[in-house]
RNA sequence: GGGCGAUUAACUCAGCGGCAGAGUGCUACCUUCACACGGUAGAAGUCACAGGUUCAAAUCCUGUAUCGCCCA
């Protein structure tokens, strides 16, 4: 490179500014059609689909985790020149959705019944429409590069199409039935909801024991016969319609089949005999209603029992329920208990936990009853999902989710997919009036296909929200059709969420993905953990400890955020947030501002093209060092990227830019760029200056893109200027400007390690210069050195005394000597000195004045004892005969290296401890 | 009941066979012309506990404890 005409230092602020740069970067990015994918037939693409938040949700950290990190795939792929894309959107949430709006409408005073069906969907619309944009927005801000000009939404035309071809194809195949079964009901949201959607809480409650009169029969003694069972819901004893033991209970056998007499009701029921039933728990005897109980419903299945529905969906007791009718479950539970109290059939209750089923969206206790809902087959969806992970085509970052993904899908259940709401796809079912037959179509039907009658009517439920989700990776790209998007982006490449949808949604892809499209949806599921506050806990609405992700930004900058949710966290572990790292990275951003600050104001007149690092020669040791330092550098981050270890490779940056390249190099660099012109020395520095920032920059836009690109436009010569332009050319119109306007570092080459950069020696070189100048200001400090006065400094190297001398000037600089004193050996011991030992290199600080005799003496013999226990270690080490013959050749042979550096250190502190006397 | 994870410096976490690391905090000194959102140097750990494997264990195996999560 050749000195260009002098060229005034662009104005950068001393600090650094997210709030000024963010929002302007990324809108030259969108404006610019950065984010689109650039086809390149020769590259295989790279797409994520963005798991779709709730549209009616604000997103939180964990949606800014996600975000972030799918967006380090992303721009490091984007970099390498694959085509890249990423998909956003949201999903309608049914019943979080239709609950925020009910919630609203009343506090207005109505309903939705009152609206009417249209209506309230049609509310729903104006909402989701504000919501949407809210989203969009906290997706900038956090820096997503997301495609939006193929943003989709699950009740889009496109998407609901997707899902009746699904429906109907399932149903079809007979994957898809429509049946009476135990369903998990909400009472609150008066709607069904699936098995995933139910959480349990282990509850304290009471066990229990009720006796049972059996109907008394010739042969019995003259008390009589009881039966003794254990509930832990006494109040669903009215809807009881047997008793059931294990056929092999030696204690009840001779009564199977004998009646009981239900107590309250007074009606008689069986005693059955049934495999499901656990021996050890309680008597051995329990009661059975079908109607309120997953267990209980199957064997009055196999018994032929009848269903005496005894609570409402209401969770009112039903008229079945004789007196108790019309009461809520609770009360009529306390009233049951002291009626059987009273009737003397209660024979003890026990402290019992009982695992409680709430509602995962309203928290109301989930109430088990039967109901005529639609539901999916799943077991013949699951085993193609399971092969793909055995036979290793899917993968779990981290494995160890394979063990949790295997376990669900051999043992799941079938998916209950109807809810009784309005929000959400319409189950595409039509029933006959007539002819009572079911109609499913992907068409709206006139007129039923088997008689002919107009009479129908729509099932009036929609579909699992789910239902729809597990479609996305493909839906979202156009299928069923086969458009050119499908074509190229599908399948996807990596899933990336949270571990706590792998059931609900990942799981359900795989399954959707293969059955449907014929291929997985993604080759690899990075699952991340939670979010936590400081102390650990969960974050929640009601205790307020979750940071809000755009307040942080606004308080940090996006990078730092970013950055600090990639550097805390390993894949799949848990995330405990505070504030107090997100300043450190902050700070972060401020560091590499500067550097990028120094880089500019001291190469300001070697600006112009880049040279690329391959192509610059180093002059001096610490050029070699800081190059070889970056090829190694480049070399891990990519493996690291590729290896999903983003918090490593982010780590590994952060030290590099500030310990290696901002300690020392920049400091280095100021003796190397000392005077005027365009000499050897300067021009090589200048290069060298700007092209490892160029090189830490690319690197690091993934994790930080804004600081980087903006740094990287000023470094090009695009800076400042370019940016005033761009805030008054923004175009607020609709179309879009030419693509990709002008280069940027989203879109710069992602660099290519070059191993012939890569300088062991070099780096070993340095590394005792480094230690021979902390050494020294060590000394200078525990001494009480004036800081800016100059000392004498005597190095008596050996074999190294050509690479001291070489490097002495940079000594001088950052130690504050004075041209030090490099001998091969010492021909007179300097009187009066401190002696410093650095590996095999001695040297010596004559302080005048300064040295105490005693605190030397006293400083040697400590680090006398520390070397011989040093030594000793070794040496007991390679005393073992074990050691020697087993321990690989070049562990041995370091450890005799060490042994033989320890020996002579020791050697040396010692001499020079008899000298003092 | 079954399964999983965590336990490393005061705090928050990396490391996961070869002499224990980072950030924050702490101590001392320093407003030197990139940065006080900074610099220099320093102190600080029986890597939860007990066994085992190995020449060598924070790291692998077994068990225990505590905390947390998932499934039933």
């Amino acid at each position: 490179m050749t000195a260009t005409e002098p060229r005034t230092p662009p104005e950068l602020p001393k600090g650094y500014e997210p709030g000024s740069v963010e929002q302007r970067l990324y809108q030259f990015w969108e404006e610019g059609g950065y984010f689109k994918p650039r086809p390149d037939p020769s590259k295989k693409p790279f797409t994520i689909s963005l798991p779709p938040p709730n549209v009616t949700g604000v997103l939180h950290m964990g949606h800014m985790l996600t975000a972030t990190l799918e967006d380090i795939m992303i721009r490091y792929h984007r970099m390498r020149g694959d085509p890249t894309l990423w998909v956003p959107g949201e999903d309608h949430a049914g019943i979080a959705t239709q609950a925020v709006v009910e919630r609203h409408l009343a506090a207005e005073g109505t309903n939705r019944h009152k609206l009417g069906r249209d209506a309230f969907t049609e509310e729903i619309w104006k909402w989701v429409g504000i919501h949407k944009q809210r989203i969009q927005a906290q997706m900038r801000r956090f820096g997503s590069s997301v495609d939006w000009s193929r943003e989709r939404f699950t009740l889009d035309d496109g998407l609901s199409r997707a899902v009746r071809e699904v429906f109907v194809t399932l149903y079809d195949e007979g994957l898809i039935y429509r049946g009476e079964r135990i369903i998990n009901w909400c009472p609150h949201d008066m709607s069904a909801i699936s098995d995933l959607e139910v959480i349990n809480q282990d509850t304290p409650g009471k066990l229990t024991y009720i006796s049972y009169p059996l109907d008394p029969q010739e042969g019995d003694p003259p008390q009589g016969h009881l039966i003794v069972v254990a509930t832990t819901r006494p109040e669903t004893m009215l809807g009881d319609t047997a008793i059931a033991v294990h056929p092999q209970d030696e204690r009840y056998r001779d009564w199977i089949d004998r009646n009981v007499v239900l107590p309250l009701m007074g009606r008689l029921i069986p005693i059955v005999a049934d495999e499901a039933v656990e021996m050890s728990f309680g008597t051995g005897a329990v009661k059975v209603t079908p109607a309120h109980d997953a267990t209980d419903f199957e064997i009055g299945q196999r018994h032929a029992l009848p269903q005496i529905q005894v609570i409402g969906f209401d969770a009112k007791m039903t008229e079945h329920a004789g007196k108790y009718a019309g009461l809520d479950r609770y009360e009529a539970r306390a009233r049951v208990l002291a009626d059987l109290e009273a009737a003397g059939r209660i024979i003890k209750q026990d402290d019992y936990t009982i695992p409680i089923g709430h509602c995962e969206r309203c928290d109301a206790i989930i109430e088990p009853l039967i109901s005529k809902q639609w539901f999916v087959k799943m077991q013949p969806l699951a085993t193609p999902a399971l092969n793909a992970l055995r036979y290793g085509q899917l993968h779990f970052v981290p494995e160890r989710f394979d063990k949790i993904y295997t376990n669900w899908l051999t043992n799941i259940r079938d998916w209950n997919i109807s809810r009784q709401l309005w929000w959400g796809h319409r189950i595409p079912a039509w029933y006959c009036a007539n002819c009572s037959a079911t109609t499913v179509s992907k068409t709206d039907p006139d007129a039923c296909p088997n008689c002919g009658s107009s009479d129908l009517a729509q099932d009036p439920d929609v579909l699992d929200t789910w239902f729809s989700s597990w479609l996305w990776p493909f839906s979202t790209l156009g299928w069923p059709d086969n458009t050119p998007d499908m074509a190229a982006y599908y399948p996807t490449s990596v899933m990336e969420t949270g571990y706590d949808i792998i059931f609900f949604w990942v799981a359900r892809m795989v399954m959707a993905g293969l059955h449907f499209t014929g291929s997985l949806p993604f080759h690899t599921v990075y699952l991340h953990g939670l979010i936590r506050d400081e102390q650990g806990r969960k974050v929640s609405k009601s205790l307020k400890n979750g940071l809000d992700p755009i307040e942080t930004v606004d308080l940090y900058g996006a990078d730092a955020l970013r950055f600090t949710l990639v550097t805390i966290s390993t894949p799949g572990n848990d995330i405990k947030l505070s504030p107090n790292r997100i300043v450190g990275n902050r700070n972060f951003a401020n560091k590499i501002w500067n550097a990028g600050r120094f880089v500019l104001m001291t190469t300001a007149d070697f600006a112009g093209p880049l040279t690329p690092l391959e192509d610059i020669k180093p002059r001096t040791l610490a050029d070699k060092w800081i190059i070889s330092r970056a090829q190694r550098l480049t070399e891990d981050v990519t493996q690291l990227i590729e290896a999903y270890q983003f918090g490593e490779a982010g780590r590994q940056i952060y030290d590099f830019l500030w310990s290696d390249f901002c300690d020392w190099y920049l400091e280095v660099s100021k003796g190397q760029m000392a005077g005027e012109g365009a000499t050897p020395a300067r021009t090589t520095t200048a290069a060298i200056l700007r092209g490892v920032l160029d090189r830490a920059l690319r690197l690091l836009h993934p994790f930080m893109p804004y600081v980087t690109e903006e740094l990287w436009q000023y470094l090009i010569g695009q800076g400042a200027s370019q940016h005033a332009e761009g805030d008054q050319a923004v175009p607020t119109a609709p179309e879009r400007p030419a693509l990709m306007p002008r280069p940027a570092l989203i879109i710069a080459r992602w660099p290519t390690a070059e191993q012939r950069q890569m300088d062991d020696k070099a780096e070993a070189d340095f590394a005792l210069l480094k230690e021979s100048i902390s050494r020294i200001r060590d000394a200078r400090q525990s001494f009480d050195v004036e800081k800016g006065r100059k000392i004498h400094v005597i190095m008596v190297g050996g074999t190294r005394a050509k690479l001291l001398r070489e490097q002495s000037t940079i000594i001088e600089r950052l130690a504050t000597t004075n041209p030090p004193e490099v001998l091969a050996k010492l021909a007179k011991k300097p009187e009066g000195a401190i002696t410093l030992l650095v590996e095999d290199i001695e040297i010596y600080l004559p302080l005048e004045g300064l040295v105490d005799l005693t605190k030397e003496r006293k400083r040697l013999d400590d680090a006398i004892i520390k070397a011989t226990e040093d030594a000793e270690r070794t040496r007991a080490k390679l005393a073992n005969e074990q050691f020697v013959s087993r321990a690989k050749a070049d562990i041995v042979q370091t450890e005799r290296d060490r042994l033989a550096a320890q020996e002579e250190t020791l050697g040396k502190l010692r001499a020079r401890r008899t000298e003092l006397g």
